[in-house]
Parts: C-alpha cells; sequence; structure tokens
DNA sequence: GAAAAGGAATGAATCGTTTCAAATCGGGCA
DNA sequence: TGCCCGATTTGAAACGATTCATTCCTTTTC
C-alpha cells in the first residue's frame, strides 16, 4: 500500500494506526483470472439458446406479455442457464433511462445527512435505482466536478444539498435537463422542487428558549455564510433578538467557522470565551459544531449549563447521549430523504407533476444542555416560570 | 407527497412529523421544460463544428497526443462551444469500463461506516471514480438484490462488508469476473483481497481490560452470528475468560441482539440486568449497541461504570462524548476505507497484483465507562466546590 | 374456401462511443 | 522524379441492448 499518499482525515477525530497495519500475501493467482473470466454473456446467446430472435428476448426482458408463453418460459430458461445479466449501459444507450440517482450532498461523516441518504434510499431502492453518493465536504468546486461526473453517467436525477447560498449550480443543472430536487434548502424562488424545513424558524426557536431562559448575551457559532442554512439560521436567531429587546436587553455575536464540524466547533470556543460581553449562552449552526462546543468547553472547565447554555440544530440520534445531553432543533430528516425522493421520482418518471417546494416544520428539544438544574441554582436569574 | 406509503425508518430515534409539513406548488412549468430539454450533444455534432471525423474526436478525448496540436484545439473549442458531456454509458459498451465501484455495507447511518467511506471516497473520488451507496442493513435478501443490480451497472469492483459469516457471496461475485474488495473482514482463507482489523485481538483487549479491572462476571451484547464480526468478537472475549480462569473465577454471558443498533442495544438492557450471576461489566459487539446499552442502564438508574463498566467497539467519533464517555476498541476506519479502495483500484487498473490481505491492529481507547470512578474525579475542574 | 383479422416472432436500424485498418499528406532521400 | 515513411486523419465496424415496421401463422368470418 502506497503509504506515501495516503490522505488524511479532514475530521482530525481518527488518529493514524500506521504502526499496526500487516499485509499478508496470498499463494493464488494475480491478474490472471481476470483476464480468464469470460466475457459476459449477452442477449444473443440466450437467443440463439432459444431458438428465437433479439427482439423476442428483449420482450420477454420488458414486454413479457406480448409473447407467447411457451416461448417465454423457453427464453426464461435459457437466461437461467447461460445467467445471462443484463447490461445497463447497452440498455440505457437505447432507451434513455440509466436508472441512477446522484445524491450530492455536504458532509456523509455528518448523522443529519446519513438518515437523509437513508430515506432516500429506502424509496429508491424500491424502484431498483441505485444511490450514487458524493460528498462535498463543502467544496464548490468538489461539487462541480461531481455535477460533472454524474452528467457524464447521464444520471435520471439528482438529489443536492447545494455548498453556494444562491442556487445557480441547481438551475444550471435543471437548464441541461437534469431533474433535481434540492435537499435541505427551499427551493421555491427559484422554481425548483425541494424538501425543507423552515431554518429562519428553527433557529427562532432556538433564541426565542435561551432568552425565554434569561439568558441577555448570547452567541451563535455559525458555518460560512455561503451556505445557506447557515444564512437562514442567523436570520431566525436576529428576528428572535428584535423581539427579545422589546422587552429586555439582548444581544447577539455571531462566531463564524470554517466548516459544520466538531473539530471547527471545538476550535471556536475560545473565541466564544473571548467574546465582550461575555455570553451565558450559545447556539450553533448544527449538532457537529455544538458537539465540539460542548467539547471545548469541558476542556477548559466551563459548567453546561450553569455558565453557559448550549443549543444545537437537527438533532442527530447522538445529541441526546451526550454528557450532558444536548437541546437541539429536530429536523425530520428521514422524512426529508423519502419527501425528496419520492418528488425526484414525480419528475423523472415523467408523472403529472407541479414543482412544489415540501417544507416541515422545526421542531426545539429541550435536554440538560440548556436546562437549569434543580438542584443547583447558579445565578438568580430563574425566569423561567415555576 | 403520498403520506400513505411513507416508510417508517428502522432506526426509531426519530419520531415523525407529519403534522408540520406544508407544500406549496409553484406557478412554473410542468413535465413540459423536461420534453423541450433538447437532445443531448454528441461526438457527432462536435466532429460537424470542428471539420473533423468522428475518430478524431474521440482521439482528442482519449488520446490527445496522437493529434495534430491545431487540429485538438479546433476539437477543444467545438467541445466548449457545444458544451458536450461525454456519455458514460455509450464508452462503457465499447471500452468495458464504467468508472463505476460498488460500495456495499451493513449500515450507512453507523459513523464506523461512513468513516470507511469517507476514505474510499478520496481515494476514488481522485481518479474520477463514483460510488455507487448500498447500505444492507444486515439483510442478506437485500445484500444479493444489490449485488445484482450492481452487476448489472457493470461496476469495475466491489467493495463489500458482508453480512454473512462465510464468504459464498464474495467469492461469487469473483467468480463472475468483478474485482472485490473485502472491507472489515479478512479474506485471505479465501484468497480474496481485503482490508480489516483483527477482531478476535480486539475483544481480547477488551475483555482482558474488564478482568484486569478485577470484575468477574462479564457480558457480552452481541449482534447475530451470522455476522463474522460478532463471531470474532466473542472468540476473542471466551479466549480472555479462558486465560482469566487461571488466576481467578471468571465468567462470559452472551446476550445475542437481532442487528447492531442502539436501539437493540438498549433492549438487551433488561437481558442484561436479569442475568445469574448478574455480570459487573459488559462489552459490546459494536459502539452503537454499546450507546443503547448506556441509554439503558441510565434508564434503569444503574450506575456506570460503578455498578456495570461498559466498553464498546469501532471507537466512533462520538464515542468520546457520551455521558459517561466511552471505552472503546478503536479501529483506524478512515485508513480501511482508504486501503481497501487502493487495493481495489490494483485490481481494477489490472496492476501487477498479488491477492492480498491488509490487516490493521485494534487498540484500546479506555474512557470514563470502565474507569473506577476515584480515577477521573481529580483531574474534573468543577464549577462550584463541593 | 377465400379473405380479413390479429397474435407472435423477426431482424434491421439505432443509441453514442471506441477502435483500428486503411487512406491521405508532406517531405526527405536516392 | 519517384518512392518510402512517419505523422495525421478517416470511416466503418463493433459494443449490447431496444424499437418497430414487417412477415408469418392461425383463426375467424362470411
Amino acid at each position: 500500500m502506497a503509504k506515501g499518499r495516503l490522505p488524511t482525515s479532514p475530521h482530525d477525530e481518527t488518529p493514524v494506526n500506521r504502526a499496526g497495519s500487516a499485509e499478508r500475501r496470498h499463494s493464488s493467482a494475480t491478474g490472471a483470472d481476470r483476464t480468464s473470466a469470460k466475457r459476459r454473456v449477452t442477449i444473443r446467446e440466450v437467443a440463439n439458446l432459444a431458438q428465437v430472435s433479439l427482439g423476442t428476448v428483449s420482450n420477454v426482458l420488458n414486454n413479457p406479455t406480448v409473447v407467447a408463453p411457451t416461448t417465454r418460459k423457453r427464453v426464461l430458461d435459457a437466461i437461467d442457464s447461460t445467467r445471462f445479466v443484463r447490461n445497463t449501459a447497452a440498455h440505457q444507450l437505447r432507451a434513455g433511462k440509466s436508472r441512477t440517482i446522484g445524491v450530492v450532498l455536504l458532509d456523509i461523516a455528518n448523522p443529519f445527512f446519513t438518515e437523509i441518504v437513508r430515506g432516500a434510499e429506502h424509496v429508491l431502492r424500491e424502484q431498483d435505482y441505485v444511490l450514487m453518493l458524493c460528498s462535498t465536504d463543502e467544496s464548490a468546486k468538489r461539487e462541480q466536478r461531481y455535477f460533472r461526473v454524474l452528467e457524464e453517467h447521464r444520471v435520471d436525477g439528482i438529489l443536492v444539498c447545494p455548498v453556494d447560498s444562491d442556487l445557480e449550480s441547481a438551475v444550471a443543472l435543471v437548464a441541461r435537463g437534469i431533474p433535481t430536487v434540492l435537499l435541505d434548502r427551499d427551493g421555491s424562488s427559484h422554481g425548483l422542487c425541494s424538501a425543507a424545513v423552515d431554518d429562519i424558524r428553527g433557529a427562532e426557536l432556538a433564541a426565542d428558549h435561551l432568552f425565554e431562559l434569561g439568558h441577555q448575551a448570547i452567541a451563535l457559532v455559525n458555518g460560512p455564510a455561503t451556505i445557506r442554512q447557515c444564512i437562514d439560521r442567523k436570520e431566525g436567531a436576529r428576528r428572535s433578538v428584535k423581539r427579545a429587546r422589546c422587552y429586555r436587553s439582548a444581544s447577539l455575536q455571531e462566531i463564524v467557522v470554517g466548516a459544520l464540524t466538531i473539530d471547527q466547533g471545538e476550535g471556536a470556543v475560545a473565541a466564544l470565551l473571548a467574546a465582550e460581553p461575555r455570553p451565558s449562552a450559545v447556539m450553533c449552526a448544527n449538532d457537529l459544531l455544538a458537539f465540539g462546543v460542548l467539547r471545548g468547553l469541558a476542556a477548559a472547565g466551563v459548567g453546561v449549563p450553569e455558565e453557559m447554555a448550549v443549543v444545537g440544530y437537527d438533532d442527530v440520534v447522538f445529541a441526546s447521549m451526550l454528557s450532558p445531553s444536548l437541546s437541539s432543533v429536530r429536523q425530520p430528516k428521514y422524512e426529508l430523504g423519502v419527501a425528496a425522493a419520492e418528488l425526484l421520482l414525480e419528475e423523472v418518471t415523467g408523472a403529472p407533476h407541479e414543482h412544489r417546494a415540501i417544507r416541515f416544520e422545526p421542531e426545539l428539544v429541550v435536554r440538560a444542555s440548556s436546562t437549569p438544574r434543580p438542584v443547583s441554582a447558579p445565578r438568580a436569574k430563574r425566569s423561567r416560570p415555576g
């Protein structure tokens, strides 16, 4: 193995374990057995064996009803005994459909997207579509490259959570004739299909919650402003602050990091603690950032939630198991994937179809990271009723 | 959206949020714009525009050096101005390569596999390969179905973490001429390429650790015995017990669950607490199970690690952030994906190549879930002295 | 008993590339 | 001048399916 060019994970969670790798060569043959892999069985051989024409075999495969039962049986037997497996490339070339869907998302390591993929896969699998997975790591260049490759493969459609805040790239796809549905992004402004959650509302829920707890200076650890979700979530927080100001002093400080990852969240803690006025609560643009913030706060010896309340976003499955358990804005992830895939299928199969923007509502889940502990009320600001 | 047939997630973490979904129809056109999607540009149109033959265009694309610079420029300009995008299906049909790799794994929602995918994607992306992602949810039937689909697509190769303990399915793939590399499974016994970690050793590390802490009755929450990793990890635990028995009384009880998920782990707690003699420590076949066990123990009011020590397996990134933080056997996940992908590439490109089994060493990471309190207490900084 | 009808099966054209033997073109050399 | 040669370019034959206008049989109908 070419250790020299071993790529390192952008997620530095997993230390490299080079020392421990061993390697064993087998005695068995080399590339020889690949050469010996006899050419694949074609429809023609099946036709010969079954004593019918090419067209008939094709009909058995695609229009079984038009071929006589006895002939059909003969062909099916021939297919079995030759172990024929249809060549999708040839099919696609003539028939125009590839039974392939591209899924382009920001980070497959984020459990939020993982759940979306599960939902989409569930729907698509049943129609024998296969997913081409593309993780952009928030790089526009990589996204562009993947779009290109997917177009070369003539995918039947694309599910995409775009990197850039404008929707140009997605609109361009549609313009080039590729059915496209936005994931976790609203597309109604550009006439695109989409399955999304109201991010402004979600951030409002989070910020309102913090203000209701009595916090006055809150911080938002946010991702790059190129990502729409980050813009919207900031907007939601801003609206909440504006409302809160009617009743009390309220401020919002934004700390922008380079990516929506655990490490970046941890790195934001220094800035968070140095901010003036020092915030007593922080909301994060997603759960991974919040995980990092929690870790960083723990390392700095800052008590959560006593000294700093924390709220995340996404409510990924692990949020409830952290120490302390993380309050978060829940999004219906699996359903998002399902809805997007169904929308795309409609468009792909040419079903009567209007472009639609499906929108889910977020929901705040309050847990320990933003709940004053009953036993130890550190400060005299018990704003919570009861 | 056809809510009626909304599939439900096998992972029940995410409650359905049906009430909150809204839908907006756009005014823009329907399928019409798909019809209007003018036929794709072909190599022929490029040839016409550039005043050369088909073969020359093809050469510009595949053997740029054999065509004269001036001609090449003319063709490239024509490609630009027509926005030509090569059709992979046609390429594949003639040239035999699809630049596509199938990745078949047990559960894409498991961060362990996610990291592997990241590693594999990193390597393959650079060669312009695209991944076809297939998550089997430990179902042999689904695995079989996916293999079939991947073969129809004529993927250049497959990375697979097989469902069944025997390697028949993988061997069958190779027999059918599809280069295959095992993920997280040793293949040397069957002459298959593989990138794996020594699971027996890993489980020994975990069990040894527990016995060294003084535990005598330990439990293993294990997945189905159809999965090789589960078999091996049990074997490792068994060996450890045998050794421990030389010095003290030591016992191992196995609790088998249906799948390697959080929910199944939580469900195993009842059996765990009812076992006779009641174990004082439990090791789990993977971290997701351990997460569930931790949750179940917390719900049952059993203190970890005082009343029950817990050790997981995989050391997924979230393990260190749980409450309490989870001891686990670390596997080099990202590197596993990288190694497997590189191995597969060798085979696919026909590089001089012997089948090889790359083996990494596991490493025990001890954290709070298996550490007697006194050790961790002094380090914890407290906001409230007391 | 002949014609019409209709169900089955055929096979050539086609999809968009790659491949490769053959044609073409300019010189260089004897 | 004529021939040969290497560098370019050409064009037709694959690749493995699908499509569809035809042909071939049976039946049915009158």
